[in-house]
DNA sequence: TTGTTATTGCGACTTAGTTGCAATAATAAG
DNA sequence: CTTATTATTGCAACTAAGTCGCAATAACAA
């Protein structure tokens, strides 16, 4: 199925491509000027994903985020994402921990996909908490 | 508030108790013997968290799966679950991987909870692919 | 310019989980 | 044992995230 240049595609590219964090439905939605409507958002997020320029985690709350693929080194949707996520509790922030993990599995065992989500309070947020 | 002793409680804290998978709603209302309302399963695995007899993790389809808190080191809700989780995508089963894994967390960020799920085929599964 | 068909918007739908409320029953007090 | 207190349950209604069918729109190739 080949694809088309439309104007959602590229805005909600762009508003990925020019974040480090992972957005969901409803951040991505906010950032974009032009209104989308939810079930497009959703279906292009999801050709992204399939065409391997975007990733998806889910949060600890069963709630998607897409990321952008930076540092993806394979292409297509071949890639693994072995790297962590950071959910702020606080900010809600979503953001891709660059640190490339190991991970461990037993003998037999086949990986297909992982989702690694770490919560707690960013940077930002813990330093507010402490005053 | 004082905890009371139910018959649904029990039950749903021994089908945890004597499996080593985390189960979804849907397969711990298959292990009961008695019928118990959903609501009712939800807010005594909630209150099971709570406690820290038992901890939650999220799959990669934002469903939410339950397991008795075996190898636990702290007591009460305090208790970290830094271990990974394997779902199969052919039979479904969420099992505890027991390997201990360390977080690598940013200058200043502060975890609170971890959720690490792997995808793929359990041992059984991936040798029947492969026939 | 025109035809093909990928993409969109809309509304309806699904599924997981939560919540309000009245009924039930575990526990403590008398 | 009897009664009072209130945690727990079942039911139904609700919420929220995400999906899907379908008709309208618009890329893009011919
Ligand atoms: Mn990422
Ligand atoms: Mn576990
Ligand atoms: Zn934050
Ligand atoms: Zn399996």
């Amino acid at each position: 199925m080949k694809r088309r240049n439309t104007q959602a595609q590229t805005d909600i590219l762009n508003v990925l491509k020019f974040t480090d964090r992972a957005l969901s439905h409803e951040q991505l939605q906010a950032e974009l000027e032009a209104k989308v409507d939810r079930a497009t958002i959703y279906r292009v997020l999801n050709r992204f994903c399939e065409d391997g320029l975007v990733h998806k985690v889910m949060d600890e709350d069963g709630k998607q985020h897409f990321a952008y693929c930076a540092g993806c080194d394979k292409p297509n949707n071949k890639h693994q994402h072995n790297h962590f996520h950071f959910k702020c509790r606080k900010c809600g922030t979503v953001e891709c921990l660059q640190h490339k993990i190991h991970i461990p599995l037993p003998e037999g065992y086949v990986i297909t996909d992982f989702n690694g989500m770490i919560a707690g309070y960013c940077k930002r947020c813990a330093e507010e908490r402490d005053v």
